[in-house]
DNA sequence: TTGGGTAACGCAAACGTTTTCGTGTTAAGA
DNA sequence: TCTTAACACGAAAACGTTTGCGTTACCCAA
């Protein structure tokens, strides 16, 4: 078992110094063509490479990006990763996870851990209970040692920093619209508690599309779910408040879901009742993730583009840091990049 | 803005050696109750952390797990991943996520990215390209140096490494099984090329099934699929293959599915040529996956538990990276650990 | 007074780099 | 022969820690 070799390994052994070392390898001119020759050589030999570590001291820089998002099963987030990574490693970087499990603490702990030196900026999304309780100090200190952040999806407006995020009012109108003009006359929307701040926004989507065309509004017709973490009980739950909505609501002919999961649950119950899809069903969903994809009816679904959000999360973060690099004291202006949605139409609308 | 303060800064504020306010931080009795306290509290005053990136050169280790997967959106590989680092959190571990995106060059460029001081150790699952090849040089040149991996999933023997496993072999024969026993006597197997292992290992559970119960093995039954990266157009042909596989073989009554894409789109087919699940069909997927629960039918799933194998692997990995703390040259024994599977039944099989 | 012991602290090395600033040698020019 | 400049290289600092050891200063006993 062959340790890594160092510069002062190769120095050593060639008998020079370790400045001297160093220099070669980087073609300095200081070093005859002779010595150079010879320590690229053994350097190659010995398969030598940089201590990152080392590096990272001295440039008091990782070229790291860490990701805090609340979780990573989950088809949107791993998509964004997917898109951060792409770019990161594009240009260099490379990414480290944090898991905050849409708790606060957990939060707060995983940036603590690596705000210390591990890495260079963040990219977040808010976790729930951080969005409920709107504690955000810990992003607020975190900016202000001079660590750069970049939130996308879930943000708040008040915290000093780039954001990306998607126009979930414009998509879920659009949506909407999708509906209307395909003939629905009652339209419900199954979302979530306003504290989740998409879920809220996507409501405000529905209800100004149904506003536009002069459709009255029902209030029946809203159903707002408390959106924990699924287990198996709360799935129960869902089906049976869906079915709730249907059975009270007897007239609706479509439905707009906040996520995924909502609309596939909704068809799923909305097939036990007898209602065909899309004949006597129009479903649309937020979020285009392999359920939506390949389930049966394959669902009509605003599609968020989590890939392309990851790289432009990465684009702002990293310009931002080799922005620091030269001009120590940037004017402190922020950008928020909203990134279009598209309906992608399947067999769950007409 | 505020820089993060270092211990050379609370050292001139406070007109004492560096080294004292380190001892003083760390209780060291050398230290006067005195100073120690008003240390200390300067210390807290200023929210002062050790710096991370010097911690790892002085320890040379840097308390960080690589993880290297072929892709994270997946169900599979991100529930790993929570695993992963749920056991890491809990030890003090952060964790780094390469991602290879199936491609030999992008897992060899990842791993020496990493390899260079900015981790202790490597989780990983090989790259499809790289199995096809069978070049696992990074691999070997990695332990060589020191660095410790553990493989998960997709594993090769003749790597001196610990690896955890799940049994695809007898997971697949209890399901294959399991439709044996529910009345199945046309059982085909969708499945990829042998040159994924876990395919084969699948495929070979299934033949012992067949061969147990005295079932005359059928080739036209056996359809392998060149399993790529899935853009729409592999789709088409996915559907394409499978329905020539129904029409030519019209007494099918069960299918067990290597993946779960294959599976609901062998369901998909299945009711456009007018065969009910589970009635005149019954179907079981391997990976346990979100399709598998929400679609409808729900399938009937082999779960493999991936959450768990993030957890055993991370604590495979840390286990060694601190027996190695103790005793340097540790006799070379590697385990190979293998999850059992679960059979989970939905509405897929009767 | 001297010797030894102890409490409280500082020095310096080490981890692996990069880079600035010498410094010694050689050869060319005066 | 002396000066000077180019050339090739080395020493040392710096990044932020930790830690073994040396160094004070003081106290108490002999």
């Amino acid at each position: 078992m062959k340790r890594k070799v160092t510069l002062k390994q190769i120095a050593k052994e060639l008998d020079v110094s370790i400045s001297t070392v160093s220099k070669a390898l980087r073609n300095s001119i200081e070093i005859s063509e002779d010595t150079r020759q010879k320590v690229q050589a053994f350097a190659k030999l010995y398969n030598y490479r940089p201590n990152n570590i080392a590096l990272s001291l001295k440039n008091r820089k990782t070229k790291t990006i860490g990701i805090i998002i609340p979780e990573i099963v989950h088809h949107f987030f791993s998509k964004v990763i997917t898109g951060i990574e792409l770019v990161a490693n594009k240009r260099g970087y490379n990414v480290i996870v944090g898991l905050s499990n849409e708790s606060f603490d957990k939060e707060v702990i995983n940036m603590e851990m690596l705000a210390n030196g591990s890495i260079d900026g963040f990219i977040l999304s808010i976790a729930k209970e951080t969005l409920q309780q709107q504690d955000y100090h810990h992003f607020i200190e975190t900016i202000n040692q001079g660590m750069p952040i970049v939130m996308f999806d879930r943000v708040v407006n008040e915290i000093p920093c780039d954001k990306v995020i998607v126009d979930d009012v414009k998509g879920a109108k659009h949506a909407v619209e999708k509906l209307i003009t395909n003939g629905c006359k009652n339209i419900a929307i199954i979302t979530t508690r306003d504290y989740v701040s998409v879920g809220k926004l996507r409501t405000q989507g529905y209800l100004e599309a149904l506003e536009e065309h002069k459709i009255h509004l029902k209030g029946s017709l809203i159903l707002k779910i408390e959106d924990k973490l699924l287990s198996d009980d709360d799935l129960d739950k869902l089906e049976k408040e869906i079915e709730l909505l249907f059975k009270s609501n007897k007239l609706i002919d479509g439905v707009f879901a906040v996520n995924e999961l909502y609309a596939v649950t909704a068809i799923k119950v909305a097939r036990k009742l007898g209602l065909e899809i899309p004949k006597s069903l129009q479903v649309i969903s937020f979020t285009d993730g392999v359920l939506s994809k390949h389930s049966t009816p394959s669902l009509t679904t605003v599609s968020q583009h989590g890939q392309k959000i990851g790289e432009k999360a990465a684009d702002l973060l990293i310009n931002r840091l080799e922005l620091d690099e030269v001009d120590e004291e940037v004017e402190e202006v922020y950008e928020t990049v909203v990134i279009e949605t598209d309906l992608i139409e399947r067999e769950s609308t007409k």
